[in-house]
DNA sequence: GAACCCATCATTTTT
DNA sequence: TGATGGGTTC
């Protein structure tokens, strides 16, 4: 085989049986796969059909998928190159009406968790205060990463109470997603493992198609897709797992190592290779990386080797505060660009994306064009999410959520209160909220909005039309939306930037839905919300040929790689975080280590490690140690560089040094010292680190750029009710029920109400808006 | 309905 | 520090 040294080939060419592949980083991992494909195809004559390659991300899939279809003359298609999530899917789709349920069910994201969690919360008369949503969502998602369904969740709950009533809200929520027909991530796979268990017949299926698969980055699989894997492979156990336990940095999000370490004893028979040689890094970095992960326990056994040069050493720099470490760091690129280096080549990386904004500022008074990887989500945003919520009514009417979410917006006139009554006449009648829009006028109380919901219906309905008709394409139909809805209209009646940028956002939007169009096989709006769902990261690739820095946490350069890579922040508490400190699970500072080794062995050519002697972190001012990462890799591969010109304490002693040694700070001279060597640095531009002008940010990349403006105001006036009420009256809240009126003060043309309700207890609120009745 | 004020609380992220 | 959520005020 070409080009590959030994190990690498002899990974390729062990087809039969499992396998175990340690692929240390930079060892050739995604190339050993691509040939390993290759291999099967051409040399055993495997049937591409039955191959499936499994990834995390659908950019390693796109990834693998390019690089196979490169490899593999013919019928490289036919090959199942796919995320756990979206394999899980195309089951399900296809026999999702096996477990009793349809195959047009919604996918749901964190933000309609959120919802459903709220909702769910309050039918039980639950606290948000003491049961919190996030929590809620990631201890349900822990449940079922463990393949525990609600009733088992219970069970385990035994006698404590706060998790017998998270298992109630397990229950109700799970009963929520069943009537709303719409799972969640965790839910694909745990639903294709009970498709799989209740109907053998479709596993057969599964397990005969797929006779030889692959899974990459086997370190950060969970249970249920260990189990999902160990079921596929149960009959022809062709199976083949890659990863490296050193880079297992996901744990928080149900990543098992155990998987990885325990292969061997699941599979007693399975071959191992080791693919220690590394061709990416100089030694001196790798050997840092090295010195840094052996002080981890629990490792699988191996060690990188590199035939590369030394190269330089690691340097490392210890800086007055975040903005000097920002300004080195903008002023090494600029050095390292007038060698030669483009800004492609660089990427800044860090613990927490909130150390991205003094970093960005430094940037971009530096002039350093800049991408920005993570943040917020393209999808997440208002107006897609917006949008997103009609394409999801359409394909599902049994989504409450989203019809929720779009049924007053833009707004024409169907307030909570109307909702309110139409969900109770649907739950009363056992429909969907949807049919119970249909069904207005038969909703008692409903009144006036019933013209409202009518014409809302009869929107729906017509745009469910146009879906169905194969001559309307996905684009005409997300413009009619945008039209016919009036979104559009009340965004450019809004000249605000951000109205601007949500328009931007929108025709952002638009293109991918004619990419999806032009690249799907059967493109359907099924299908495209599927995209949408699983495929978040929103990359725009068309700025790759721009040169620019890459700005990222650790967590997401897993997997690149870079010739010159900065690691900021390097402190104690930061990194490794303060949380990871305080947990006491041991495991939880060497993932902390892991990230680190993965940091260091994302850079090829020259790495630049940072710390700051004074930091704000979470508004206070910290004086925090420099990380024990940095006193782990090995003296002789380290160069420590002073700190600024003028700072006369330039020794390695003092780069290390804490101030928190002392029992107070200002009995260490160096912090009085720090000070007045700071403000040698010429006021001018010191004041201008201190209190870093304001950045207009691009709603695109991410923060805002202004205050959000109001949208017309002008329609739907509050109707004045006559007020008949007045002190020591009894009245009636639409939310808060039965109170009385205790105060009532004129204010302006309108008057203070102060009531003592029965059960919400005193509440002030104004007269013309609260609409009280008399009883 | 929305601006405003105050209290609270802070990793990492993909699907 | 800053984002976010809930409650108050107009």
């Amino acid at each position: 085989m070409s080009g590959l040294n030994n190990k690498q080939e002899e990974a390729c060419s062990y087809t039969e049986g499992p396998l175990l592949i340690l692929a240390g980083a930079g060892s050739g991992k995604t190339r050993v796969l691509t040939h390993r494909i290759a291999y099967l195809i051409e040399k055993k004559s495997v049937d591409p059909y039955n191959i499936l390659a499994i990834t995390f991300t659908n950019k390693a899939a796109k990834e693998m998928r390019e690089r196979v279809d490169k490899i593999v003359k013919e019928g490289s298609e036919n090959i199942w190159v796919s995320t756990f999530h979206s394999m899980c899917v195309r089951i399900l789709r296809r026999f999702n009406e096996k477990m009793g349920g349809t195959n047009n069910f919604t996918i749901y994201d964190t933000d309609d968790q959120k919802a459903v969690i709220k909702e769910s919360l309050k039918y039980l008369g639950m606290d948000e205060k003491n049961y919190p949503v996030r929590a809620m969502i990631s201890t349900i998602s822990k449940a079922k990463e463990e393949f525990l369904d609600p009733t088992q969740f219970e069970r385990n709950a035994g006698s404590s109470y706060r998790d017998m009533q998270v298992a109630n809200v397990y229950h109700e929520y799970q009963k929520r997603l069943r009537q709303n027909n719409a799972m969640d991530f965790d839910d694909l796979i745990f639903n294709t493992i009970q498709l799989f268990t209740l109907h053998p017949d479709v596993l057969k299926l599964y397990q005969e198609r797929f006779k030889y698969i692959m899974v990459d980055e086997y370190q950060d699989t969970n249970h249920t897709q260990f189990l999902l894997v160990e079921m596929l492979a149960a009959k022809y156990r062709n199976l083949c797992v890659v990863g490296d336990d050193d880079q297992s940095i996901y744990k928080f999000r149900g990543a098992n190592i155990e998987n990885i370490l325990s292969f061997e004893k699941q599979y007693p028979d399975a071959k191992v290779v080791k693919l220690e040689q590394n061709y990416r890094s100089t030694a001196n970095i790798l050997n840092a990386a090295n010195g840094v992960i052996a002080n981890n326990e629990g490792r699988k056994d191996k060690s990188l080797w590199t035939d590369n040069p030394d190269g330089e050493r690691v340097f490392f720099t210890r800086y007055q505060n975040e903005y000097e470490e920002a300004k080195g760091v903008t002023d090494q690129m600029i050095s390292d660009q007038m060698d030669g280096a483009s800004l492609n080549d660089m990427a800044v990386l860090y613990r927490t994306n909130a150390q991205s904004r003094v970093l960005e500022e430094m940037l971009i008074r530096a002039n350093i064009p800049y991408r920005l990887v993570g943040g917020t989500n393209f999808y997440s945003r208002k107006e897609i999410r917006d949008i997103v919520g009609y394409l999801k009514c359409i394909v599902n009417p049994g989504d409450d959520i989203s019809l929720e979410r779009i049924i007053n917006v833009p707004r024409r006139g169907i307030g909570a209160a109307t909702v309110e009554k139409l969900r109770i006449y649907a739950e009363d009648n056992g429909i969907d909220l949807y049919d119970a829009v249909g069904d207005s006028d038969m909703v008692p109380g409903v009144g006036r909005a019933v013209s409202k919901l009518t014409d809302f219906f009869d929107m729906i309905e017509d745009f469910k039309k146009e879906a169905e008709d194969p001559g309307v394409s996905l684009e005409n139909l997300y413009s009619d939306i945008l039209e016919k809805t009036g979104y559009l209209d009340e965004l450019k009646a809004d000249t605000s930037l951000e109205a601007r940028s949500r328009i931007e956002n929108l025709e952002e939007f638009r293109s991918k839905i004619t990419d999806y169009e032009a690249g799907a096989e059967e493109p359907s709006l099924a299908g495209l919300l599927e995209d949408v769902a699983l495929v978040a990261d929103a990359d725009s690739e068309d700025d790759e040929d721009c040169d620019k820095v890459t700005l990222m946490t650790l967590h997401s350069a897993k997997g690149l790689e870079f010739p010159y890579v900065y690691m900021v922040g390097m402190e104690e508490r930061l990194f490794p975080s303060g949380m990871s400190l305080d947990s006491e699970d041991p495991d939880a500072t060497e993932e902390e280590r892991r990230l680190c080794y993965v940091g260091i062995t994302r850079a090829m050519k020259q790495l630049y490690m940072s710390a700051a002697k004074q930091r704000t972190l979470n508004g206070q001012t910290q004086y925090p140690a420099v990380s024990r990462f940095v006193k782990e890799i090995p003296k002789n591969l380290i160069r420590y560089r002073g700190l600024s010109m003028d700072d006369r304490q330039g020794a390695y002693d003092d780069a290390f040094s804490d101030y928190s040694s002392g029992s107070s700070f200002s009995r260490d001279s160096r912090y009085d010292f720090s000070y007045t060597g700071y403000d040698s640095y010429g006021g001018d531009r010191y004041s201008s680190y201190k209190t870093p002008k304001p950045v207009k940010r691009n709603v695109y990349t991410g923060k805002k750029l202004e205050k959000p403006k109001i949208y017309g105001l002008s329609k739907g006036m509050p109707e004045t009710t006559a007020i008949n009420y007045t002190v020591g009256d009894t009245v009636t809240h639409i939310k808060f029920g039965k109170g009385k009126v205790l105060e009532m003060i004129k204010g302006g043309n309108d008057y203070e109400v102060t009531v003592d309700f029965e059960k919400a207890g005193q509440k002030k609120m104004f007269a013309s808006l609260a609409k009280l009745r008399k009883i």
